[in-house]
DNA sequence: TGACCTTTTTGGAACGTTCCAATTATATAT
DNA sequence: ATATATAATTGGAACGTTCCAAAAAGGTCA
C-alpha cells in the first residue's frame, strides 16, 4: 500500500542542484525558459537521484488528467479483445494510460468500476456496454462531465457518441450473396433478440431475403447464445426442422464455428454440404478449415478510431454527441463456396 | 481533458452542510466518530451536489494508492485475456482499479507503458513480459519500490515474485499419455527456443521419452509461431519427414488447432489419423471438433492467484520473493484418442 | 555610470484530500 | 452547582505539483 518511505519529489531534486522547485518543474515541462547549463544540471540530478513524476501532484493542481476508462463486457470474447487492443495503441501512443477493465456483461459490476474510475478522475470514458444497460445507467455515473463514446451496441437516448458497425448493410449483402450462390433456404443462427446488434443484423437478412422476393421463414431464425458453444446448439435445432436450409447466415464468427462443429458432428461438411457466413472476421477466420466467410468488421481499427475520437473530444472540451457508424465489407472465403448444385443435391 | 469547470469538493459539501471539511471527510470515511445526525445530512448534500471524490487527492496526501498495473504481452491470445480477467476479478473486489495495457510482445512499449503506470502512482505491477524481457529491465523500471508479480513466463534473475504453470510436468503426463497409448513416434510441435515455457516443456516432453527408453528424435521437434497459423506451418513441416510421427504434443491450443486445420487439409483427421494433445486449456478446447485433449492450466484461476498474490504484498508492505508454480492436469478429450492399431495403420 | 531591456529564476498560493492536536459540546458523577 | 470524563467537531499543515507575479541576473547603449 505504501507507495515507498517518501519518494523522491521536485524539492528533494532543487536542493541537490541548488535551485529552486520552480525550476526543476520547467524542467520537467520542457520550458524553453530555462537556461541550456541548469537545464542539464537538474536532469543529471534527476536521474542520478532516481527521481519519478507524480503525475498525481500535476493533475491535482491542473484539475486535469492523463488517464482514459475503457469498459468492455467481455474481454474473453476475442472480437472485444482486439477491440480493446486497437484502443490501447492509440490511447498509450498519445501519451494517455487506460483504466482497462471488463464486465462480464454485469450492469452492476460495470456500474461499481465506473464509479471507481471516475473517483480516480479519469478524462473521458470509451464503454462497450453489457447486455441490459440502460441509457439512464450512463447518465447517472457521468452526467455529462465526461465526453463518453459508447462502442459496438447501442444505446438507443443516451446523449453520447458512438461508434457502430455498419450491422445492417453487413448482414445484408452476406445473405445476398448466398441468395447469388443459388440458396433459398438461408437460416439466421445464433444471439439473443434483446440486443441491438441482434436487431440490426436480423434485419438486414430479412430485407435481403425480401428484396430478392423470398419470404422470410420464422422457424429459419433459430436463437442461442452468441458463442461458439450456442452455435452447436442452435446447429442441433436446425436440424430437427422440416425443408432444412442449405444455408446460415450466423449471429458473429464465434457462432460459426460452432456450426461447424455441429455440423462435423452430423457428418457433414461445412462448406460442401452447408454454406455458412459469419460476422465479425476474427483472426481465426481466416485460417480456419475451411476458411471463414465473414463479414469483416477490423475491430481493432474500430477501436482505433473510437479511442481517437474520444480523445478529439476530450482535447476539444467539445461534448456533442457524433454518430458514426463504421462501414464493413464480406470476406468471401471457402466456407461458403461450393457451387449451389451439388448443395442442393445433399440436402 | 478539462476534469470539469471545477468539480464540486469536499469543502462545498461542508459550506452546503454548515460543518467543517474534517467532519465531511470523516464522513466520508465512515468513521465512528461523527453523530448519526450529522452523518445523515452531511450524506444528504453529498447526494444532492453529485459530489464525487477525489481519490487522486487523497493518494496524495496519503502517499499510497489503490491501483495496480498490469502489463499482458497478448491480449489477443485468449490464454492472456482469461488470465487478464482473472485478475480483473480479483482487483475489482478488493476495490482496487487496474491500468491494464497490452505490451504485444514488444519490450520497448513495455518499458514505455510500466514507466506511465509508475508515473501514474501504482501500488504494484504484474506483469506477463514480453518475449526478450530481461530480469535487469524491471530492476531498472521498478527498482523495488512497489512489488511485482511476474506471470507464466519466468524471468530467471529478477528479484521479484513468480507465479508459473508447471510446465515440465504437464509436457511429461501428456507425453507419458500418448506413450500409454502405443505412440511411439511423437512430435514436439510450434513455438520458438527461446523462451523459458517452450524449454520447460520441451524438457517434459524428452524426459518422458526418455523415460519409456524411446530416444527422443531432434527432427521430431517442429519450431514454429505460438499460433494457428504458425501450427499449420509446422504441421506441414512435419509431413516431409520420413518416419513421420504418429502424435504430437503442441506447444500450446493454438497450436493444437492449427495441427488439426493441417490435418483436415491434407484430408487426415485429427483423433483419428493422428493424435493431438495441445496446452492451455482454453475455452475452445472443449467445444472443439474434436474436442482437444490438452494440459488444463486454468488462465482465469491463474490470473486470480497472481493478484491475490500482489494484494498480499501490497498490504504487508513485504517484498521478499515468492515463487509459485500452479499445478496443471492433463484433460482427455477425443484429438489423443483412437485405439492405437488403426493408427498405425493409417500412418 | 545609470537606465533600460531581455533572459532566468524564484517564492508562495492553490488543487482536494487526510490527520493531528486542540477545541467545543454533551453527558455523568459528585 | 462544579468537576470530570466522553463524544463530536474543527482549524491548519501537509502531500507534490503548477502557475503567477515578481525579483534577480545579465547585456547593451548612451
Amino acid at each position: 500500500m505504501l507507495l515507498s518511505r517518501t519518494r523522491t519529489s521536485i524539492v528533494d531534486i532543487a536542493r541537490a542542484a541548488g535551485v529552486s522547485k520552480s525550476t526543476v518543474s520547467l524542467v520537467l515541462q520542457k520550458s524553453p525558459l530555462v537556461s541550456e547549463a541548469t537545464r542539464e544540471k537538474v536532469n543529471a540530478h534527476i536521474k542520478e537521484l532516481g527521481y519519478i513524476y507524480n503525475r498525481g501532484a500535476a493533475n491535482l493542481r491542473q484539475s486535469k488528467s492523463k488517464i482514459v476508462g475503457i469498459v468492455v463486457n467481455d474481454l474473453t470474447n476475442s472480437f472485444f479483445a482486439e477491440l480493446a487492443v486497437g484502443m490501447d495503441m492509440v490511447v498509450q501512443s498519445a501519451g494517455y494510460v487506460q483504466f482497462l477493465a471488463h464486465s462480464g456483461e454485469s450492469v452492476d459490476r460495470q456500474r461499481e468500476v465506473i464509479a471507481s474510475m471516475r473517483e480516480n478522475g479519469i478524462a473521458g470514458l470509451i464503454l462497450s456496454p453489457a447486455r441490459g444497460t440502460e441509457a439512464s445507467d450512463i447518465k447517472a455515473l457521468v452526467g455529462g462531465d465526461i465526453p463518453v463514446v459508447v462502442v459496438v451496441r447501442n444505446l438507443p437516448g443516451a446523449k453520447v457518441s458512438t461508434l457502430l458497425s455498419d450491422n445492417y448493410a453487413g448482414a445484408k449483402a452476406a445473405v445476398r450473396h448466398l441468395i447469388s450462390l443459388g440458396h433459398s433456404r438461408v437460416a439466421f443462427m445464433g444471439g439473443f433478440q434483446d440486443t441491438a446488434v441482434f436487431g440490426e443484423r436480423l434485419r438486414g437478412y430479412r430485407d435481403a431475403l425480401q428484396d430478392a422476393g423470398i419470404a422470410a421463414e420464422e422457424k429459419y431464425t433459430i436463437h442461442s447464445a452468441p458463442s461458439r458453444a450456442g452455435g452447436v446448439v442452435a446447429l442441433e435445432r436446425l436440424m430437427t426442422i422440416p425443408e432444412r436450409p442449405t444455408a446460415a447466415l450466423c449471429l458473429n464468427d464465434a457462432v460459426a464455428f460452432g456450426v461447424c462443429d455441429g455440423l462435423r458432428a452430423h457428418g457433414l461438411e461445412p462448406g460442401k454440404s452447408f454454406a455458412i457466413i459469419g460476422f465479425d472476421d476474427v483472426i481465426e477466420a481466416k485460417t480456419a478449415v475451411p476458411a471463414l466467410t465473414t463479414v469483416s468488421v477490423d475491430p481493432q481499427g474500430m477501436g482505433q478510431r473510437a479511442a481517437q475520437l474520444l480523445l478529439k473530444q476530450i482535447n476539444s472540451g467539445q461534448r456533442d454527441q457524433e454518430a458514426i457508424t463504421t462501414s464493413v465489407r464480406l470476406v468471401v472465403r471457402q466456407s461458403c463456396g461450393a457451387p449451389v448444385k451439388q448443395l442442393e443435391e445433399m440436402a
